[in-house]
DNA sequence: CGTATTTGACCCGCGC
DNA sequence: GCGCGGGTCAAATACG
């Protein structure tokens, strides 16, 4: 979590002009800047005709149903947030010798990519550091609750030889999943992270495409990304990290550039990003008791919630999309429209 | 012109 | 051994 965040009183947020239909207590933030105009620009208060006694309600409606869906989301990043320090709790309480990321190893900046594995294979044979691994492993079997996130990995209890190197040369895998709206159909997550898409599939068991992401913030960084929709609601984005960053957060001026060029990574950033700090202090301060897991738990929603809504007020390209998504909406509850 | 994204092809592991 | 499917590469393309 951004240090400046947690220096903020509080983020206001409370606002009434009528949510879009994208389902996000975060969304009004944004549409206070705009909408109110357009609304404002469009009707007149004062008189209040039938089609602004309609569109009240259907602002009020579409509020109860944000509200609604801003709950389930909170609900959502609550329990991954408590998985993430369990997991974190675990994993620091276990792996004291994991100091170093395999990451560079092989890599060491000079990337210098053969073609394709069969070199690979033939010239570097680089050796995964299967010890930090190993005894990470055992650490990420965790019986996670719930059945939220960051589930894989923790099946490799086959005890088959191959397989278990396998499986400890796999980095550290988590999932993060994230509410965007479905009429956009890219494929990124804002998580503070600079990201290079390096290839998208298809896969059997969902219809849309994954894309794979590198972080390019590092050229040693070993981690990746996979986003894909969820099968069952493509409202639901569906981030997997594989590995460690072995360096810092960029700094908010690179963050938002969120892979530098951008051409079509501009996109409404619905994303909350697994603040691997901030889940570990509060596995830190809830490492015990239920209460102070509890309170932890509250601390990180309140925090979550708060840095969401502060990413998407100051992301322009969201402000806009807000507008038209809202300035439609406006429109089609508008029969008589001139 | 430099850089990021797209996209088809390739590689490899796994199940049958 | 073969086919399938996921993951990755790299040339082509697009964009600032």
């Amino acid at each position: 979590m951004d240090p400046w965040i947690s220096s903020q009183p509080s983020l206001c947020l409370d606002l009434r002009v009528g949510p879009p239909p994208l389902g996000h207590r975060q969304a009004p933030a944004v549409a206070m800047v705009k909408p109110k105009v357009l609304v404002e620009e469009t009707f007149q208060p004062l008189k209040k005709d039938p089609e602004v006694v309609a569109l009240e309600t259907e602002l009020q409606r579409m509020s109860a149903e944000n509200r609604q869906l801003s709950e389930m989301l909170t609900t959502v990043v609550a329990k991954y947030a408590e998985l993430q320090s369990q997991s974190s709790d675990m994993v620091t309480s276990g792996a004291n010798a994991g100091g170093g990321n395999p990451s560079s190893t092989s890599e060491g900046g000079s990337i210098s990519p053969s073609r394709k594995r069969k070199s690979e294979s033939l010239d570097d044979s680089p050796p995964p550091p299967p010890q930090t691994q190993a005894q990470r492993q055992p650490q990420q079997h965790l019986h996670m609750p719930g059945g939220l996130a960051f589930a894989d990995q923790t099946e490799c209890t086959s005890g088959e030889p191959c397989k278990r190197i396998r499986e400890e040369c796999k980095p550290k895998i988590s999932k993060l999943y994230v509410h965007a709206d479905p009429s956009d159909l890219s494929l990124v997550v804002k998580d503070g992270y600079q990201w290079r898409k390096y290839g998208q599939k298809v896969t059997k068991d969902n219809p849309c495409p994954r894309a794979y992401y590198r972080c390019s913030f590092a050229p040693a960084c070993p981690v990746k990304k996979k986003v894909q929709r969820s099968a069952e609601d493509n409202t639901i984005l569906v981030a997997t990290y594989e590995g460690e960053h072995n360096h810092g957060q960029p700094p908010p001026a690179q963050q938002n550039s969120d892979g530098a060029s951008g051409k079509s990574a501009g996109k409404p950033p619905h994303a909350t990003a697994p603040h691997h700090h901030q889940e570990h202090a509060a596995a830190a301060a809830g490492v015990v008791t239920g209460e102070q897991a509890a309170a932890a738990s509250e601390l990180i929603r309140r925090n979550l919630a708060e840095q969401m809504a502060m990413t998407l007020t100051k992301d322009p390209s969201f402000k806009a999309a807000l507008v038209t998504a809202l300035s439609g909406r406006i429109l089609e509850l508008s029969p008589t429209k001139d």
